[in-house]
RNA sequence: GCCAGUGUAGCUCAGUUGGCCAGAGCAGCUGAUUUGUAAUCAGCUGGUCGGGGGUUCGAAUCCCUCCACUGGCUCCA
């Protein structure tokens, strides 16, 4: 007998060779029904598999992150199953679960597939899942493994085989598919109901460029046909609040081809948004200390070869600009860091004037690979809410902590609540790619992890390999509409242009020194955070920052002059406001008032004009009935001071 | 940049066994209407069918090529 300790503590005896399964059906049939998997001394395992010892055990269902990870990992060995059916002689690399779903990365020979063979994959999937085949594990030996593989002429699964240690290799067989697999899976298909396989994509062959490209199917799966539905109605959804579609029809920025791509252009009510949020910073900054300063759009290369950034980003940048005559070389300004140095250095520095913060709304350009270009999340040209902060080795931590509470103020002022902080840190192995100290960068490494941690902030992550070349840095993590993750406050710690510039100033102890760099954006820029804060808001801007706060509706002409009238004292107190003047319906008015989300309708009739009022309208509420104007502008202002989330 | 897909009016979309002057709704303009909380009626304007090349008696439709966009991959100072 061994001794089976459950997560509240309660220990039973189980004849030795039990299996998760036997446990579980020893408890509640109901129970042995919903699980997918079990975490057996912290493992997951499978249900089928015997426990030959005293061990702690932990059911998995569906409601666990790792129950739902191990069901979309055998729904992947199922489209493999699929697949292979459908496309005899397919070669499959890895298929693995990801945050929503599953992908099988497959080498598909001469096949072609299309958006028509999901379907198809599909159908087959539900039939395969109807056959209700046990997801069966099996020890192999490395040479067993490797014969049978070279048999099946797949150099792919012989390449993962050769990294793995004999004695360590098992096979998952589920009807006719048998895959080289660590586990576990759940016990059988038929647990996998609601199936939807949700696009194709290229997939480079272990992520690298110059390698072969693999096709991607991507799909995601669900224990019923009803979860399936929802989350494809939340997809649906989701797709009304990008920020392309709203900025359309909102009219707040635009793209032309012939401008050329990744280059937006901000239509009036856009600007005036950007322009309201390019304000809430400026005066953050200077309440905390920053000075504005303003650099060229253009800069000599040497700039760039002494701040490194040559040799390092020149060959992918947008190529040089020429003097015609002297034929002296300009770069497009990429990032405004060097700049900044060179104002640092306009005149010598003392420790008293340390912190010393340069900020800009810089406009850079960066050449990014076409691929690459989503809507304002990812452009060729963008404006930056930067700054520099030039410190003492000292004062890190203090200013980087400072930086935090600025970067959590952007988010409360605009209801940013799920976000995470990511820490980037170097490579473990490869420090090639990085220049500056060992010692810089211990310390830089370290300034970031206290300063996170006596901010106390929550949803952490600390990534290794994702730091700049230059330094380490935090980075704030929001998610679009339908949940890619977006970076848009970051702060990073910076020990080398401050060496490359020479950078000094005079200390107490009148010597020179070396003072110490922290690059902070709390937006990242402003087109990625107005795309983030479109979607946030789906297009519902809060009353300080939306481009027209009140429309004002007569509801004949026979009212345009106190429409007038109200429009004018709106104005006078500072409130965006516009007159539907078009000879249409209340109704119509409304209906496209509405569409275009401004938050506050005046409607103004006969009741109105004698009355001496105006009768109010939410937009995506109703009707409010009639207040005074006074009313209403007190209302509207004490809105954009509270900065009031809707 | 790579893989796959898409590209018809300002917007959303019809339109392929290749064949009459390429259609609709919304938006816009003009006129009528003067309206009470999500679409008044009528008329009109508007398109190099992404660009270029080719096949054909004839191309939005078939082929080639370039461009842009979408979903991924790679990249992201």
């Amino acid at each position: 007998m061994m001794n089976i300790t459950f997560p509240d503590g309660a220990v039973r005896q189980y004849e030795q060779g039990s299996s998760a399964m036997d446990i579980a059906k020893s408890i509640s049939e109901g129970l042995a029904r919903r699980i997918l998997a079990a975490e057996v001394n912290g493992e997951i395992w499978d249900l089928s598999r015997p426990i030959n010892n005293d061990a702690s055990i932990k059911f998995l269902t569906w409601e666990d992150a790792n129950g739902k990870s191990t069901f979309w990992h055998s729904s992947a060995h199922l489209m493999a199953e699929a697949v292979e059916d459908t496309f005899p002689g397919v070669k499959f690399w890895v298929g693995p679960p990801v945050e929503k779903g599953f992908y099988y990365d497959i080498d598909l020979g001469d096949n072609v597939i299309t958006e028509t063979d999901l379907e198809k994959l599909e159908k087959k999937m539900a039939q395969l899942s109807k056959q209700n085949n046990p997801f069966v594990r099996k020890e192999i030996s490395k040479a067993d493994a490797i014969e049978y593989f070279e048999e099946k002429g797949d150099e792919y699964k012989l390449d993962l085989l050769s990294n793995l240690q004999d004695g360590n290799i098992t096979f998952y067989t589920q009807g006719n598919f048998t895959d080289l697999c660590r586990g576990p899976h759940i016990p059988s298909t038929g647990l996998i109901k609601g199936i939807k396989l949700t696009s194709i994509a290229g997939a480079y062959w272990k992520g690298d460029e110059k390698n072969k490209m693999l096709t991607r199917i991507y799909g995601v799966t669900f224990p019923n046909q009803k979860e399936l539905d929802e989350y494809l109605v939340f997809l649906e959804e989701a797709k009304k609040r990008d920020h392309r579609k709203i900025g359309k029809e909102l009219e707040l920025f635009t793209f032309s081809e012939k401008v050329g791509q990744g280059l937006p252009l901000w239509l009036p009510k856009g600007a005036m948004l950007r322009g309201r949020l390019q304000d809430f910073m400026q005066k953050a900054q200077l309440e905390a200390g920053y000075l504005p300063v303003v650099t060229p759009h253009i800069a000599s290369k040497n700039l760039y070869v002494t701040s490194g950034h040559y040799e390092k980003y020149g060959a992918d940048s947008f190529q040089p600009i020429k003097t015609p005559v002297e034929g002296e070389e300009f770069f497009l300004k990429p990032m405004n860091c060097p700049h900044h140095c060179e104002i640092y250095k306009a005149v010598p520095r003392s420790y008293k004037d340390l912190p010393l913060r340069l900020a800009e709304f810089g406009t850079v350009y960066r050449y990014e690979q076409s691929g690459e270009l989503h809507g304002l999340t990812r452009v060729r040209g963008f404006t930056q809410d930067d700054a520099h902060l030039f410190v003492m080795a000292e004062q890190v931590k203090d200013e980087f902590k400072k930086v935090i509470d600025l970067v959590l103020h952007v988010f409360s002022s605009l209801g940013f609540k799920d976000y995470t902080a990511q820490i980037s840190l170097r490579d473990q192995e490869d420090r090639t790619k990085y220049i500056g100290s060992d010692e810089n960068w211990d310390l830089a490494e370290k300034s970031i992890m206290e300063a996170v941690n006596e901010k106390g902030l929550e949803n952490v992550v600390i990534e290794y390999g994702e730091a700049a070349f230059y330094g380490p840095k935090l980075d704030f993590m929001v998610r679009d509409a339908i949940g890619r993750k977006w970076q848009l406050g970051t702060i990073q710690v910076d020990y080398n242009l401050p060496e490359r510039f020479d950078l000094t100033y005079i200390g107490e102890d009148n010597a020179k020194h070396r003072p110490v760099m922290i690059h902070r954006a709390p937006f990242g820029s402003l087109e990625r955070f107005v795309a983030v804060l479109i979607e946030h808001c789906a297009g519902k801007f809060p009353m300080w920052l939306v481009p027209v706060q009140v429309k004002i509706l007569p509801i004949s002409d026979k009212f345009l002059s106190y429409a007038e009238n109200v429009l004018s004292q709106l104005k006078n107190n500072d409130i965006r406001a516009e007159i539907d003047d078009r000879s249409e319906k209340i109704g119509k008015k409304i209906r496209d008032t509405e569409l275009t989300k401004i938050p506050i309708m005046l409607i103004i009739g006969e009741k109105e004009v004698n009355d001496e009022k105006v009768s109010v309208r939410r937009q995506g509420i109703g009707d409010e009935g009639s207040k005074t104007l006074a009313e209403v502008i007190e209302n509207i202002k004490e809105e954009v001071r509270n900065k009031t989330q809707i």
